[in-house]
DNA sequence: GGTATGATGGGC
DNA sequence: CCCATCATACCC
């Protein structure tokens, strides 16, 4: 944990830095550092897979349904956290993107750890879990603790960025096969490597 | 290497 | 009913 204390000082990402074109921002949180104080336990990893959501014309993004208490944080300002339940077991979490009134956001599928860590970052649903991140963070804005996302120049080499279609969304029509996934190509901590379909790739 | 399936709960 | 998932079981 030597280094974590250098990680809790480093500025957060400012609001501006979210209410852009939602694949930009996607691209560019690849290699950012993730921070989470849960008991005061300082754990951190890098950025090295998300997945853009693109809003309401997006078939495979919960706000395609339109606006209900699940998803209203989408609707609000970029920066916050969008943290919902899937599969009675997991949860996911989110980082809502682009001005009040677009509702976009930004899944984060995996993590490379940067402290030792009880489990695993690797895919959505592992790395809430390692993370203790819940529902009860909606909405939480990610420029604060206990949950909150840094750039770190000197730690957050980001290698080739690749692009696939997203994992998981097959029932979204044409979007399923929109390049709309994007992690760092080779790194060994991005979800996908066993069994999963990741679909055509192609590097930027 | 691969595919299949159950766990489990809230949203619509 | 639907899942933006994971772990386990089983079969090549």
């Amino acid at each position: 944990m030597e280094g974590s204390l250098d990680l809790l000082r480093l500025p957060p990402l400012p609001r501006a830095f979210y209410e852009r074109p939602t694949e930009e921002v996607a691209r560019e949180l690849l290699g950012k550092i993730l921070l989470r104080d849960h008991d005061g336990r300082p754990l951190a990893g890098r950025i090295v897979e998300v997945e853009a959501y693109l809003g309401a014309h997006d078939l495979a993004c919960h706000s395609a349904r339109g606006k209900t208490p699940r998803t209203a944080v989408m609707f609000g300002p970029g920066g916050r956290a969008y943290v919902y339940m899937i599969y009675g077991m997991y949860h996911c979490l989110n980082v809502v993107t682009e001005p009040e009134g677009s509702p976009c956001a930004v899944l984060i599928r995996a993590l490379e750890p940067l402290v030792a860590l009880p489990g695993s970052l690797c895919g959505p649903g592992r790395l809430c879990r390692t993370l203790a991140i819940d529902r009860s963070l909606t909405g939480h804005d990610l420029a604060t603790p206990p949950l909150w996302l840094v750039d770190s120049p000197d730690l957050s080499p980001r290698g080739p960025i690749a692009r696939s279609p997203r994992i998981g969304v097959d029932y979204a029509g044409e979007w399923a096969e929109r390049p709309l996934r994007f992690f760092i190509d080779g790194n060994p901590w991005v979800s996908g490597a066993r069994s999963l379909k990741k679909g055509p790739t192609r590097t930027l």
